[in-house]
DNA sequence: GTTGAAAAGTGCTGCGA
DNA sequence: TCGCAGCACTTTTCAAC
């Protein structure tokens, strides 16, 4: 199970996670190896939980998410991290939650529609959690860079 | 060029976002329309740019990134945004840069190996840019959500 | 714009080394 | 354990509705 992942390995995931859509066999002849192996690597990956799967990439604006924002939460105690948690699965616009060190108990990444929806899920979803004392807004004006980690 | 996303494509992505390994037939089953008629969609969204593409997901982790921070950015001017973005871009453990209002002038997400890692990356890489006055680090310590928005 | 089927290419499995 | 080859399935294309 804790298998330690070789540089045949490390070469896949890097190719493939420039372009998943990428065939086997032609990450295969890029590394000198057969199709199968390809194939034999992958599910190994996959069943060890190195590799999780695969998602679609969308354009957030386009299809009516236009603001993008971050936001540091303030826990009454820290102890109720985990119930809040909980309760924050069921926002939809939370796409990231994280517990940090430093000023905030906890850190949250939000989409939403507009000013007045992200106002909504402020106002009326998180501040409503018992627990949160209060928040910080850091409104996201441009992304400019998104991307995955590059190994090696 | 501007055409407006209608029901059938947002409940294209709405499938595909849940599963992109799933088949175009299999999709066009549960909608009831052809598998051709998924595919000329999913073109068309590719093509106007809503589609970016897929990713791979893999657990970081895994492949020896144990440290997730968040990095709050002071700049001396925050007209230097842009030439500042060149700069960072060309740090591989910056995976997202947000240009955004509040305390700091920009904010990114780094993915580093252990903290001395981090700290060479914020010591060596980003304080030596020229423009950076301080930043503000923020660890994670625990990723409890990460997922993509819903769109209805 | 959608359909249905045919053609091309891909992922998957078993056998041999 | 790895590589090769056949089978099943999917994507893609295209003519017709």
């Amino acid at each position: 199970m804790n298998y330690e992942i070789d540089k045949l390995d490390k070469q896949i995931l890097s190719l493939l996670m420039q372009d998943v859509t990428r065939a086997y066999t032609d990450v295969a002849k890029e590394l000198n190896v057969s199709g199968g192996t390809i194939h034999v690597r992958m599910k190994k990956l996959t069943e060890m939980g190195v590799v999780k799967g695969a998602q679609l990439l969308i354009n957030p604006s386009a299809v009516g998410f236009d603001i993008c924002a971050f936001i540091g939460v303030f826990l009454e105690k820290g102890s109720e991290y985990k119930e809040t948690v909980k309760k924050m699965q069921d926002i939809p616009e939370i796409v990231e939650l994280h517990y940090t060190t430093g000023a905030y108990s906890m850190f949250a990444k939000i989409i939403c529609r507009d000013t007045q929806h992200l106002r909504e899920v402020l106002n009326e979803k998180l501040q409503s959690i018992e627990g949160v004392q209060r928040t910080e807004t850091l409104i996201s004006l441009e992304e400019s860079i998104n991307r995955q980690i590059r190994i090696d």
